[in-house]
DNA sequence: CGCACTCCCTAAACCGGTAAAGCCCACAAC
DNA sequence: GTTGTGGGCTTTACCGGTTTAGGGAGTGCG
């Protein structure tokens, strides 16, 4: 209400206010001991009149904490807005660090050297107190980057990926297991898989993972082949296998995102095959994209949320010095639903 | 290479190696005049030696302007992962942020009130430099906790909504209109409109422009209905209206966002409706989603990346204190793809 | 009464920069 | 030989907090 119009209310003011000194409103609003209650109450009593919140700069130039933690992400924007995963991943994030009232600071990079610069640059500038890095690739330079520096950082992949940082991870290669097992389990021998980025460690995990299995099962036509996780890209991909002669045609697909698998859907109505009847698609993921299709896909589904939440939290356990680790979350698994079934004949 | 270990090099320890003050420094690295070449390149040399980057957190606190913008979002979690238009936004923004050299401070949150109470927070506690607003309502919170603080902003949304801020604002009135007049002119006469969340000021300003050109253009059959703009209330929207009699039965409908129309073609898919025959689509935004079902979805296309940037540039406009304005983006422009024909019979 | 011991609180030194005022010196003009 | 003049750099006072050493008042005890 009496807000001065130009509000630059500093601690000097609310503790003029209070009759105090700056220290004891520092001391109050940290709540630490050595403040009589009343003094207390009469300090937040001026703070709430004044309207006066503590520079959080200040605060964190005298104390050198940072309650602001960086992500990057490394993905051309096209593809980015159509990845529900960073959307939901980034909210789970934003969960955590909200109850430590803790900010994020988000930047979209092109190149993965590009992010190990600017984390550099945000950990040298103070701007960040630590961060969480996405989409290893192997020899990952900000595995390095992130070891010179001492910076507290929670690598989200697996730990063969991040040295000897602390990591959280999904057990992928289980799960594409699980999904060639599933897959194989109904009838299905000509399995084909249409993989992300190539050059993503995740990516290379579970091609080895799915020929791996392939091998296990004795599935003589499986193949895979690596895309750029653009709808687009699975469109081309699919379309490329669907048209191959009858008896080389794959009759069953696994896509790694969700995208991809709509994509492929569209790919196989435009043929005239029928879905699950001609082609089986199993998604990755599990957005809720997966349900609104017809019809609707089977999925590996994710806690992707959860996944999110999870780095954050052993972000502040890292910051708080706890030791390096490895924090697997739970492994995908497999949801049934309309785009998946026995091959026909 | 030499970089001290527990690296905690200051502008002091700069100035040393450099044999200068520390006030040197600091001009060298603001470009500021005053300087010899000579000296200049001694400073930089010492700093690439030590590896230094001046302490953004200081620099703030003493220059008192803060390189951070705020954006924080108001939608449920579930949502927003699946609206490619957010991350869309961001990476717009983003872009012109970077060439800035000034980052994103990002947030969801729950409600508008929580929304004005985190920005006056932020700003308050100089965390941000201004900010981004989103997703106005009517007689939102936002625009007089604005004003009060005297935060730079701006305010993505029509004027009408924005008072006083600065807006960047597209004519969702006009694409409404363009759109219907569109598919009245394939000779619809029945259109539904499957619109977003009702508490959002745009979808209040297309719903009446809706149901403005429906009167002008004599559509009897017009109706429209809000949602969350959930895929699944778009599936559920699309169903209430498919399942009419079919002399009642829309035969073209028009949506608020790409993910209710992929909802809505599943939906349709599903009760057997051959689309565009027996129903034409028409999705607004305008993703990649939009060219991965079958068949394609015609839509109200819209350059979000380039909103995301205007509304970025025309905030460092207000920062740097060019009074305010309505910086209109360009309107929606009808794309038609194999989503809309003229109806059957 | 003197002394130790708490309990509250203040004063002042930081944190790592920026900004404005000031100092020194070379050179030019009168 | 003064007296500008201005380029090049240093000094110093901040910015708005945190932190630590320490001081005064009150209490218990010998």
């Amino acid at each position: 209400m009496t807000a001065s119009p130009s509000s630059r209310v500093t601690i000097k003011d609310v503790a003029a206010r209070a009759g105090v000194s700056k220290g004891a409103v520092s001391l109050a609003f940290n709540r630490k001991p050595g403040l009589a209650e009343a003094t207390r109450d009469r300090i937040f009593a001026a703070a709430r009149e004044l309207g006066w919140e503590p520079n959080l700069t200040a605060r964190s130039l005298s104390s050198s904490r940072v309650d602001v933690v960086g992500l990057a992400i490394c993905r051309p924007a096209r593809m980015l807005g159509l990845e529900p995963f960073y959307m939901e991943f980034v909210s789970g994030v934003e969960g955590v660090l909200t109850e430590h009232s803790c900010s994020l600071l988000l930047r979209l990079v092109h190149t993965v050297e590009e992010e190990a610069g600017l984390l550099e640059s945000w950990w040298r500038g103070r701007q960040i107190g630590g961060s969480i890095l996405v989409d290893f690739r192997a020899d990952d330079p900000r595995v390095a980057a992130a070891e010179r520096l001492g910076m507290p950082v929670v690598a989200v992949g697996h730990p063969s990926l991040t040295g000897s940082l602390t990591s959280v991870w999904t057990d992928d290669a289980t799960a594409v297991t699980e999904a060639v097992r599933y897959l194989a389990a109904l009838g299905h021998r000509r399995i084909a898989r249409v993989g992300g980025a190539a050059a993503l460690g995740h990516t290379v995990m579970r091609t080895a993972a799915f020929d791996a299995a392939a091998r296990t099962l004795g599935l003589a036509g499986a193949r895979q082949v690596a895309t750029d996780y653009s709808g687009e890209a699975g469109a081309r991909a699919t379309r490329s296998m669907l048209t191959a002669a009858p008896a080389d045609r794959p009759t069953a697909i696994v896509y790694d995102n969700d995208i991809m698998a709509v994509a492929g859907l569209a790919v196989a109505a435009e043929m005239g095959l029928a879905v699950p009847g001609d082609v089986s698609l199993l998604a990755w993921d599990d957005s809720q994209l997966c349900r609104l299709t017809h019809p609707t896909l089977s999925a590996m589904s994710h806690d992707v949320h959860g996944f999110g939440a999870e780095a954050a939290r052993t972000l502040f356990g890292v910051i708080t010095g706890s030791g390096p680790g490895s924090h697997p979350v739970p492994t995908p698994v497999l949801t049934p639903r309309g785009s998946t079934a026995p091959p026909r004949g």
